[in-house]
DNA sequence: AATTAAGTGGAGGAACATCCTCAACTACCC
DNA sequence: GGGTAGTTGAGGATGTTCCTCCACTTAATT
């Protein structure tokens, strides 16, 4: 039922489509659409005419970013040796998110995404534990490790991507190689249980939250 | 040659003080000294008179929090057991940055404490270089670990405080495991060099940065 | 080439957040 | 009780972000 756009409009869809990805990559999806609009050599209006909310861009860009993550965990799964699945996924994913800390607030916040983007994450969380039970299994990890941990962890090593990447690009390999020799060899009773999936989401909120957000 | 302040006046000035100490340990040093002010039962324009700057209520706090930290990393060398030394110090620098939110801003965050909380956090460097080497030469820490390593890895810890020790206190004790794991019985190599000393401070200047410090 | 509907630009108003001053007031101290 | 130090908190100054609105431009159609 949708009208095609005129040829014009179509033409500068897709520059604001383009500009969006350079710039949420760049400096996350918290940015003004103005400085979208800017970078596409647009006026405000014209975004805001396409995408009314910020969501809207966002699900235009990233659906696609996160469902290629849950296909990386399928391919890990898919590997042979259970260890390289595992760490060829971590590896892969964080990459991704080095490259674009769009990408970051898009897989952790859970300001975003109320739609589709949503449903993708929550395919990603039984795959990701099946990676580490396939692991456990096959002895190359601690057995009190668990499913969630390697979600916090990448939470950590995002946090240094936020931190370090523009700094230091690629340092993040040095610290994801520690903590995954951590999950493999380490021997060190872990001294607390892993989180509640429920507690999962209320972590996640703290993710790049409004500056003032504060409690009493 | 500065002259005592009238009874009701140094009164006061204490609850700032304690108003400051229990606001900041909550929300970080960022709150607004409106709240601080509110919090003590006082008006504003007493927390203007008697501390002009927010720098000058974080030096008054957090001089000897530094100080003491400082501290448990010279009981850290000076204990019979490396690793002890170097588990123990850590766990007591990740307990104090739980509990304390400000804490946490005026360690990593470049922002405060230009003046003699500065002074102290350089202290801090050459003794966890120290702590690092000694558990080396005692052959429980991997050799291709350096000192810095140790502060890039509690930057993670102080990120998933962020996130999660509202939700789950105490987490971070199984992280932390995780990764000092990683420092003892990693042996995969680690594949970038740790970050010039220099660029630790660029790092640093990220830690809850404004909001808008945007690149281009 | 004239008509019309679709599309565009971007200044600027509205809604906030934060900072910090200052004039009227109050309390201490001698 | 006079003088000085101290207190107050509403509100002006400043800054940030959002998003609308309408005069203007351009593509499509006849």
């Amino acid at each position: 039922m949708t009208k095609p756009l005129r040829r014009d409009a179509e033409l500068n869809r897709q520059r604001i489509l383009k500009a969006a990805q350079e710039v949420f990559a760049a400096r996350g999806v918290d940015v003004m659409l103005d400085d979208i609009a800017h970078h596409a050599g647009l006026g405000v209006g014209t975004v805001y005419r396409r995408f009314p909310t910020r969501e809207d861009l966002v699900e235009a860009l990233f659906d696609t970013r996160l469902a290629e993550i849950v296909s990386w965990a399928d391919e890990g799964l898919a590997h042979a040796d259970p260890w390289t699945g595992l760490t060829g996924f971590v590896e892969q994913a964080t990459a991704a998110m080095a490259a674009d800390r769009g990408l970051r607030d898009i897989a952790f916040s859970r300001a975003y995404g109320r739609r589709r983007v949503a449903e993708i994450r929550e395919m990603l969380a039984p795959r990701v534990e099946a990676l580490v039970t396939r692991c456990q299994e096959a002895g190359v990890v601690r057995t009190d490790a668990a499913g969630v941990d390697l979600v916090l962890t990448q939470f950590m090593v995002a946090a240094l991507l936020e931190y370090a990447e523009p700094v230091a690009p690629g340092l993040w390999r040095r610290y994801l190689t520690l903590i995954l020799d951590g999950l493999r060899y380490g021997t060190t009773p872990l001294p607390v249980p892993p989180p509640e999936v429920e507690n999962m989401d209320r972590i996640a909120e703290n993710w790049r939250p409004p500056r003032r957000a504060g409690s009493g």
